[in-house]
Parts: C-alpha cells; sequence; structure tokens
DNA sequence: TGTACATCAGTGAACGCGCGTTCACTGATGTAC
DNA sequence: TGTACATCAGTGAACGCGCGTTCACTGATGTAC
C-alpha cells in the first residue's frame, strides 16, 4: 500500500490531533501510546515512523496547540473588545468543561514544568509571545504595568480555570469563573501603575 | 516485633509525609509506591496495612497537606499585614523552586480535576475554606466584592506560582513571579466593586 | 514463675497488566530496463 | 508493454520493565492460665 504524496504528514497530524485532546483530558503521564494509535486508527508499530519517542510527541502536541492558541489570541487581538472576548470565553464553562479542546497551559502546566529541556524551552517561547500579545491590547499606564498586568491576567486566567475545573460544586465552579473575569477585566482596564 | 502504642500511626504519618513530597514533586501518576515505601523505610507489603489503595493514599496526603496549608493561612490571618506576607511568601523564589513542600493546590490542581469523587469532594471543601480565609483578611468593599477578591487572589497565586514554575528562563520566571506579587496585593487592596 | 497461644506491623516474593519500544514482515505503488 | 526490483507507511507480535496489588509468612511482644 503505497500512500499518495503528504498522506504521511496527515497522518502525524492526526496523531498529534489525537494525543493532544488526550493529554490535556488526562494528562501526559495517563495517557498511553497505544490508545492514542488506536483512536487514530492504527496500530502501535506505526507511531515510532512518526516520532523518536513518547517526550518527541509530547513536544510535538505542545507546539501545535501553543500554536494555535497563539492564531486564536492575534485573531483576536485585531478586534478592539478582543481581550474581553478572549477573556470570557476562556473563562466560560464551556472551556471548563471541555479540556480536550481547550488552553493546553491550563491542561498541562504543572506536568510541563517536570518535562526534559526542549519542551520547556517550547512552553518557555509561547508564554512570552502570549504575554506580548496581552500587553498590546493594553491600553492604560506605562509600559511596564501594562507588561505586568499581561502577566497578572494570564495567571488569572490559567489559575481560576484550573480550580473551576478541579472544584466538585457547581455553584463553586461557576463563581470561581465569574470572579476570575471580573478580576481580569478590572486589570485590563486598570489606570494604575 | 510488637511495637509500642502509637507506632503504627506514626508509620502511616511517615508514609503520608513522604508521598506527599514526592507527589507534589513529580504528580501522582508519576509516582510508584514502591519507591514510596522504601523512602519511608518500609517494604511494598506493608502499604496495605495502612491504606486501602493508591487513591485512598491519595486522599490522605492531600488533606494533610491541605489541612496544614490552612493552618499556615490562620495563623496568617492573625497579623495585620498577614495576607500581604502570604502573597508574597506564596509566590516566593523559594517556594516556586520547592514544590514538594509547598501549595499542594499549585502543584496537583490539574490531577485534581480528573481524580475521583471523595478526593474531589474534600479538595473542594479546602478551596471554601481558603478562599473564605482570605476573603476575612480584604477590608475594602462590599462582602460580595469582598469574596470576588478573595477568589481572584487565589486563582492569581496558584496561576503564577505554576507559570513560574514551568517556564525555562530564570529572568522570564522571576518577572512572572513579581506581577503575580504586584496584582494580587493590588487586588488586596482594592477599594473598586 | 513458666508455658502456650494470640496479636499484628512489617517482610518479600509473586500476580497480572499495560507501559514504551523494537523489529521482521506486508503489500500496494513507483521506477528501471 | 511486460517484468523485476525498490520504496516505505503501516502491521502486529514480542521485548523487558515497573506498576498496583495480594498473600503466606515472620517474630517480638502481650495475655491467659
Amino acid at each position: 500500500m503505497r500512500y499518495e504524496k503528504g498522506h504521511k504528514d496527515v497522518t502525524r497530524r492526526r496523531i498529534i490531533d489525537v494525543a493532544g485532546e488526550r493529554f490535556r483530558e488526562h494528562g501526559v503521564a495517563a495517557v498511553g501510546l497505544a490508545g492514542i494509535m488506536g483512536d487514530a486508527g492504527l496500530t502501535n508499530g506505526a507511531f515510532y515512523s512518526h516520532f523518536e519517542s513518547k517526550e518527541d510527541l509530547v513536544e510535538a502536541v505542545l507546539c501545535n496547540a501553543l500554536e494555535r492558541r497563539e492564531q486564536t489570541l492575534r485573531n483576536a487581538a485585531e478586534s478592539p473588545a478582543g481581550l474581553e472576548a478572549t477573556i470570557r470565553d476562556y473563562l466560560s464553562p464551556r472551556h471548563r468543561d471541555h479540556p480536550g479542546r481547550g488552553c493546553p497551559t491550563a491542561a498541562l502546566v504543572a506536568e510541563i514544568a517536570r518535562h526534559p529541556k526542549a519542551t520547556r524551552n517550547a512552553f518557555t517561547d509561547k508564554v512570552s509571545t502570549f504575554i506580548s500579545l496581552i500587553a498590546t491590547q493594553l491600553h492604560a499606564g506605562s509600559a511596564a504595568a501594562r507588561r505586568r498586568n499581561a502577566v497578572a491576567i494570564y495567571g488569572i486566567m490559567v489559575g481560576t480555570l484550573q480550580l473551576a475545573r478541579a472544584v466538585n460544586d457547581k455553584s463553586l465552579s461557576d463563581e470561581i469563573l465569574q470572579s476570575g473575569v471580573t478580576a481580569a477585566l478590572a486589570l485590563a482596564r486598570d489606570e494604575r501603575g
């Protein structure tokens, strides 16, 4: 079975997509390669003609998911109320309830901290980019204050989304999301500093 | 070898302490029971006279670590500048660099979201307590605004600490911590709402 | 006081299982002559 | 145009390993008589 040109790339992308969803849902450590390959419609053995190791896949998945996130952020940044929409969408029940297709940072940040250098480097680059992208959407205060607020907004989004996901009580979870939105929007409008 | 009274409790506590450190450092899924028992100076077999399962240990570890955290928070709450000290200590390089003895929420929140009901219930109770404890240390705004800010402060602490840990660049990591401190303190003093 | 038995925290080998990884093989297509 | 060979994405069985868990056993002490 020879395949048409680009077939292998398509397969590789399918593996990355499947793995991205499963990693964000269950964590990297809890997801096995056999399951990923099965979901991608392949058998175990094919994995190693696409990736060198599980860690190699993790890096590819992370880069892919973060790049998509960056595109979304860039698109939002073009409309004036973009940041507000980004914050409201990020801290929405929909995002909370569907981690598989959601923000890779919120789902995997603690695990990334324990992964090897290459993976963490890729993550670090994107964090820098996200902070800059948020900062360009802030208009009050000095450049330093805008950057400081951008970091805080990113932190509040990641932290409150994770808390809302972990908590086992719907009304508390909703309250956490709502408080996160209010605080992040206040930071976005901050005139101090 | 019969043991003096209370010996078993001491052993159980030692297992919980060791597991608590290792879980926070490497994540629950990445830590094996044999390693925990070895570090506690015991062999595998002894585990099941102390706990019903790994999940049972996870729950015990989480309750223990969260309870300690609550005590620390309560002690800080008695001094007037307690919240500021709590925030600065939480978002310090020392806390960032030593997750094993640090906040269980920051280390494990994403994993907790994927654990069974009993574990999540225990976590939920403590999150409620933490939010209330932070809220009692806020003095500006309505009761609703103080509670909202308490949630946001908790979220900012958890989110920025995790980002600072995952990022592979010291100066960016330090900047994230510093921005978190500034934003959390601003929220603590917030007069709006 | 001495003997027989109960207790029970801890031992350490073994269980089945799924993990990440390897590898000889397949078979449809493209290329060479 | 027909034949022989190269290519290479994917197959599927097997590897060693460490996991969570089980269990028959140990042996120092406490209790009963």
